[in-house]
DNA sequence: TTGTATGCGTTATCAC
DNA sequence: GTGATAACGCATACAA
């Protein structure tokens, strides 16, 4: 499309479309040139505040370009997952964005035959499918467990739901640190599969407490989780961070206003968002290579609640 | 599509498809039928928890049918509704879910024409475009309000973030119940347009108590502000509910577990999205009557935030 | 009932 | 370049 019209044409031009009401049919386009200028998205909940941000930043980097967004999620579920896949594909879809590195079997193939640039957010290795955006959970966990050490605590425990992939990465990073430092146990250990909440991360918290009297730290699979222990403590009048230390997973906006402020580690949704649909967009019409993989980092955001050997946090 | 079908001969036929690798081309089928299965839903903020459960709703809902979810955020803005409106029309959609009663006035005019059926969700008032599901904000507000007085407060305050209409409706409750009882006063109230968060909460508090010495209870506009306000109130040394009752709004479920639990008025968010898909769907196959209101009420739940007057809740 | 031709609105191709 | 025309893959109306 050469620009090479005047702006006196091209306006009344402009006028003449406006005139006879003409809109563009979209399922014509597609028809004739097969080609769609939809990019998929698959993401295990809506209701995660940290998927909604990265949907957030999906949405917000995509209004610049004219490409729309079919939305899916999995719900934690591979299978389910599977078959989004499989429907997303038949559309001949021009991107696709999914979440994590645990496609099942099937998936993976699915997706390495697809004919459009794939994305993979939230997680990076050394195998990715194509395109990769996100950061190492297990890293993340390292840095939050050693935080609890250097600290001072010495009764390190995990608090975790939901336990999809990314969860149990995080449970490995706190177990091989801990271990690292002759710290774990794992009767301070408590996980379940059900979904994520506050009131969830109260009662594991009570039913831990009860079962590890030596705890002495918490590092929580997530925010959630972080405030439902907090909660709990405050009602068993468990001094924080004195008696106990706690660490959340995400830094979700109330962590830093909470009282006592809590510490967690940051992750960048939003930008993960971002990244991925400019990774795509330009994969998609070929201005980038391809096979990147981009870390886009975390931060540990040291707060009160884990301040036991720093008084001055 | 009458299933005179033996079951053996369904079975073949399936394998026949499945062998050609045959999958549907959604682009041909709308061009060919000049019709979609396409909902568009717009909805201001995909982040906030309320809207995510929305869609949450929505997205089961039409896990039965073959509609596909055509979803975009309009972030508070009537204009930028008004132009995602023009473009999703453009598509010719199946049906569309809308937020709210307060469309620009061409928004209106565009629903108003529209070939589709229209639901409009979370409010409720006399005059829907087409379908409505919600509550009232106002009548929520004064149940609120009601209870508070009820327990025994006296200074009434309110605490309001993003003030878009359904939180100015919200105001008007609570002004209306309070003056109705002598107890409003305009120095107690305090508003922003910013967006909503718990660390606005917590600072929005700090200013109007340095201003207000009388408050001793705050509705607050949603659940994230009334969590602020009681982080902050601990940080103060004011006691909840003693000093200061806290009630808050939608119920998040993080509002029970609090320390002290925090008083809020339910809605059924989720509910509303999977009756406006439900609604919809009827609509479009004439299944159902149109023109239909339904109040999907609301509750409040009173906890300890609020028991100055009952020490047994 | 079963089969066949035409049209949906665009893109893309091929003559010109 | 410019303008006519053949796909694109399915639905549908019509014929058999």
């Amino acid at each position: 499309m050469p620009d090479k019209v005047s702006p006196r044409l091209r306006e009344e031009i402009a006028r003449a479309i406006d005139d006879l009401g003409y809109v563009p049919n979209p399922a014509a386009r597609t028809l004739a040139s097969s080609r769609t200028n939809v990019i998929g998205v698959i993401i295990p909940s809506v209701t995660n505040n940290v998927f909604a941000a990265v949907l957030l930043g999906i949405y917000t980097a995509l209004e610049s370009t004219d490409y729309d967004i079919q939305l899916a999620n999995s719900r934690y579920s591979a299978l389910r997952e599977e078959s989004l896949l499989k429907v997303f594909l038949g559309q001949k879809p021009a991107g696709l964005i999914v979440t994590g590195i645990d496609q099942s079997e099937k998936s993976r193939e699915l997706l390495e035959k697809a004919a459009c640039p794939i994305v993979q957010i939230m997680e990076i290795d050394d195998n990715p499918v194509d395109l990769m955006v996100g950061f190492s959970h297990y890293e993340a966990a390292c840095v939050a467990t050693r935080h609890l050490i250097e600290q001072g605590y010495r009764g390190l425990g995990f608090i975790g739901a939901r336990m999809d992939p990314r969860s149990q990465r995080r449970l490995r990073g706190f177990h091989d640190t801990a271990s690292g430092a002759g710290l774990f146990s794992e009767n301070r250990v408590i996980t379940t599969t059900a979904a994520s909440s506050v009131t969830l991360g109260a009662q594991l918290f009570a039913e831990l407490m009860d079962r590890a009297p030596d705890l002495d730290a918490v590092f929580c699979n997530n925010d959630d989780l972080a405030l439902g222990v907090m909660f709990e403590a405050q009602r068993r009048r468990i001094p924080v961070p004195g008696r106990l230390g706690i660490c959340g997973f995400n830094d979700l906006e109330m962590m830093a206003t909470a009282e006592p402020p809590i510490t967690s580690v940051r992750t960048y949704r939003y930008e993960m968002g971002r990244h991925a649909v400019n990774m795509l967009v330009e994969a998609i019409e070929g201005t980038g290579g391809d096979g990147a993989v981009v870390d886009i980092g975390f931060e540990i955001r040291k707060r009160r609640s884990t301040s036991l050997g720093s008084p001055g946090l």
